[in-house]
DNA sequence: AACGACACAGAAATCGGTTACAATGTAATC
DNA sequence: GATTACATTGTAACCGATTTCTGTGTCGTT
């Protein structure tokens, strides 16, 4: 069922049919009136795919994130969603799973798909040549990648890590575990700069064995925590640097049979609907994540609006201590 | 920079760059290499538009779900796009946001974009019919709309509530209030069936008062489970017919002191990691949502591939109630 | 009545690939 | 050496829309 067919209904040229299509007023409403009537009749809708061939290019963005299980990125997605939907917009939405080679991939994929633009979760390095190439718009967000000049969107990682560290040490803490996440990440490298740099300026020295590295995952929170509870001495806190990573390293803490924030304190980073819910509720570092998102497609808009000539945009938002029970004065 | 220039550059024809492009094994190795070459030398990437064009449909198939920010729906999601993968497709995903109107808007992008196949949480109950007349392929998933004959994937919602409601009953519980889902739904019609099931085969009578209903969100459940915790006498145990509701029923009994299990026992509908975290760690009947999705995938891609002729499937997979702590007999 | 200006509709080119068909070249057979 | 079979490459039609250009008809002006 082609404009054809509706021309040939309509007993006219597939000309006037996109016309009416396209609102063009140069159209005698007699014939706009049959034209409209054979398309009801026939219930067409015109190919988007021939649309986007002539026209070059798609109203579609592409997002690529690393783990969509996880609640932030989701929080992320929807955002992106929200504001494409405002724009009139889809989304292609990829999922790396932190994973280059799958990311290489999606790359490949929204470069020949010739998607409007691109949002991303960068987790290689060089993961946008192929658009950068084709000079399609990108925007980084939640991470960045250095030496890439794109408009991007990001938490300020260090000093989201450095209050929760700072504030664990006011407590009285002198020994913080670093629950860590890989550190080729930008936001790997930042959190941990901002925990050295609360230790540091309190003239705490920085030790190496309380600092553990996992995945971004619950298994790696999980075992980055459990070679923090068996140190001796035990750490008296720890700082989990991300949600999943926090329900990873609570679950270690269950499984010991300590409690929270007797025992240990804790402190996490991204906050959840459920953390109030936990006993003790748990403190954790807030961040605009919705936000994050939103500012990522509206910046990409911005771009697909203006072009190149629009200087490149940076992003950094701040993130929030939000207080709660789970960390306070270390036992004697 | 089209398949002409590559063309131009390697000295061949464009018929011979689009058959080494589709790795026709009629091509002289020579030449095949002289035509790598100049794509290499170009970053060449063929353009999907203008292949999908020809052929009709794009790999990508849509998926319409009715909350991003639900960790169901999040599984969902991620099971969709593995199977997606793994058949080199993409996924164009679209959040209706349990709202009919942009449910319809989204279903007519994806049938003038052509996706190959759709698959759908239903909001409403004539979601698909531009699908339908296109003939493109739809897979229900996690809701079904009574009348229509599509591939589906469901839970036996009636099950699930059942066991929760019996489990209940034989701890003791007479008064068992349901913080309960849209009617309109068949997810909310479905678990409020089986919850009644329970009670009529236990010579329970259904009363009215004790049933609340509220949208699927953490508001729904709060403000549902605060009528049922203001009434007197008030329900012994509630159970949640929904993981976000869950949470918010949590909520609302933390408001009002009251504490889990000794002054209401609570069960939740779907297993969610942090359950466990939970003091007491929640019972709660367990869906294997991953799976749904997965089915749903497949059940799309073997639809695609043997076309209209094959019978239409309908799985129902089977829910599991996982025993905590939240749900013991009532106090005296 | 003749002319030009204008409004409207249609024919045809175009987007970038794929593929049926034609053309060419090469090897095998008589 | 001529003929045939087969392998390889090239030419051109095609997918379904948009848009430029061209043609026709209507109206107003002189």
């Amino acid at each position: 069922m082609r404009i054809k067919d509706v021309a040939a209904r309509a007993g006219v040229s597939v000309a006037t049919v996109s016309r009416v299509l396209n609102q063009n007023p140069r159209v005698k409403p007699h014939l706009r009136e049959r034209v409209l009537q054979a398309m009801t009749e026939m219930d067409y809708r015109p190919s988007g795919i021939a649309r986007n061939m002539r026209n070059q290019s798609a109203r579609v963005i592409g997002l690529i994130i690393s783990d969509i299980q996880n609640p932030f990125f989701t929080a992320l997605v929807r955002a992106v969603e929200d504001v494409a939907y405002a724009n009139q917009y889809t989304v292609l939405l990829c999922n790396s799973d932190e994973d280059p080679q799958k990311e290489q991939l999606y790359v490949d994929v929204l470069s020949t798909e010739r998607v409007a633009g691109v949002i991303i979760v960068p987790t290689s390095g060089d993961c946008c040549t192929p658009l950068l190439n084709r000079h399609i718009p990108i925007v980084m967000a939640d991470r960045k990648v250095p030496g890439l000049a794109t408009d991007s969107v990001t938490l300020d990682n260090v000093a989201g890590a450095y209050q929760a560290t700072a504030h664990l040490i006011s407590l009285g803490h002198r020994r913080i575990g670093l629950v860590g996440a890989p550190l080729h990440v930008s936001v790997g490298r930042e959190r941990r700069q901002g925990y050295e740099k609360a230790l540091q300026e309190h003239g705490i020295p920085v030790d190496e064995t309380t600092i553990r590295t996992g995945n971004f995952k619950e298994s790696g929170g999980y075992g980055a925590a459990s070679e923090l509870l068996g140190l001796d001495p035990r750490p008296t806190a720890i700082f989990a640097v991300n949600n999943l990573m926090t329900m990873g390293t609570l679950q270690a803490i269950h499984e010991r049979g300590l409690r929270i924030p007797h025992d240990i304190s804790v402190i996490g980073f991204d906050d959840m609907p459920w953390l109030p819910l936990l006993v003790p509720p748990l403190t954790a570092v807030r961040q605009p994540t919705y936000q994050i998102g939103a500012e990522a497609a509206r910046l990409l808009f911005r771009r697909l609006r203006e072009g190149p000539q629009k200087p490149i945009e940076t992003i950094v938002l701040q993130p929030e201590l939000i207080t709660r029970g789970s960390a306070t004065a270390p036992a004697r």
